[in-house]
DNA sequence: ATTATATCGATATGTTTTTATCGATAAAAT
DNA sequence: ATTTTATCGATAAAAACATATCGATATAAT
């Protein structure tokens, strides 16, 4: 998953957009099209058209046609091709109770370049247990177990208290990615990325546009 | 929660740290501490200290001193006032599975200003269990009990293919803002907030900041 | 009392992202 | 064949956001 060059010369607000558009795309392809135009994805999506011509000539191999507009299957390949979502980067989730059994169960995960291949857990209940075909181990073999598999992303979803800590093992068995969903901010060398799934942070812009649209009314 | 004037006069992003300095600044004070100094947050949280000055700014009701910097009590008021943290709005979510129970048992966002009255699902091995102090309805009665209980905010939780039907149910209940776990793009009226959980998005950028960390090392 | 200093607020600059405008062009319609 | 039109690509302007700089000032140290 993203380790190739392409994903750098593409501005981080488009890298955002692409996974919104490459589910309206598939969706597209499934009901038999084959082209669109940035008009129409952005009405669809309800986004700028000039913002989404700009994005779709970013992922596009090819020019777009004046009429016709864009390969569908083109787009689709590209987003692949930025996102790395032909090549499968493995992850391990730490946290195998609610939230963690959640992700895991979502799934789809592998579709989107990312392979869980295994969870940990503290609880005795429930280490030795199977989370969706992913094992789950022990806790206090995490670096080492870590380390041996090789695992460049880590994922969180133990409660607030564990979170430092667990990040630090994951650091020191030679992740190089964290992706938080506990409400806390980690303290982590500069060269680990981290994304915070914070919450707190969506409800709060969600919040925001309620109050503005409830306010545009009276 | 944000029905209230204070949060349309803040910028998005600024609305997006305020809970990340909500968390730090109840540490400082459990800590005993009673001013903090936007150098201090800033270095602490790894943000720009001009950045977090302007926030700070804007969300205390009093200057800043030199020398000391901004009293905690009073920027925890002002956050609590400008994400409405104080007032509880009413929600509802649907989909008791997997995600749905996590989300609920993740808890504490009654401590975000949101109350979850009630969750509705159509298995009727999930209906008329209680999640968490939550009872489970039968999604058949979503549209009139939504109604009934004048909730405003729908959370989905349900698969990416019943995530359209069900957004259009909590419409027509009367709810106003939508929070959306599933991944798909939901068209809606004009005048519905959305915020879309896009786990994929997060990953994709997730993915370009390791892309750049590793890029940067050879 | 005087000086040193951490921090503030204000102003300015830079960067990123979004939005507007418009001529060019390929397909469709006449 | 000609005209119309939807859409593109390019350029420019605007808006949002982040960062840099610096004089002012309240506290702490001398």
């Amino acid at each position: 998953m993203g380790n190739n060059q392409d994903i750098q010369n593409v501005s981080k607000a488009t890298i955002g957009r692409l996974p919104a558009y490459h589910r309206y795309l598939k969706e597209k392809m499934a009901a038999g099209e084959r082209t669109v135009s940035s008009t129409a994805v952005a009405e669809d999506l309800h986004l700028n058209a000039v913002k989404v011509r700009k994005d779709l000539a970013v992922i596009s191999s090819v020019a777009g046609k004046p009429k016709l507009g864009f390969s569908i299957a083109d787009l689709i390949d590209g987003i692949d091709r930025i996102l790395g979502y032909d090549n499968v980067t493995d992850a391990v989730i730490v946290g195998a109770g609610g939230l963690g059994s959640a992700l895991v169960g979502y799934g789809g995960f592998k579709a989107y370049g990312l392979n869980i291949v295994a969870a940990f857990d503290n609880d005795p209940e429930r280490i030795d247990t199977t989370l969706g075909g992913v094992k789950v181990f022990d806790s206090n073999d995490l670096v080492r177990l870590v380390r041996r598999l090789n695992v460049l992303i880590g994922i969180i979803a133990v409660p607030a208290s564990a979170a430092q800590s667990v990040a630090d093992e994951l650091v020191e068995g030679g992740v190089r990615a964290i992706w938080n969903f506990a409400p806390v901010h980690l303290t982590l060398p500069a060269n680990i990325a981290v994304k915070n799934e914070d919450m707190a942070a969506s409800l709060a812009i969600l919040s925001k546009r309620l109050a503005e649209i409830l306010n545009s009314e009276k």
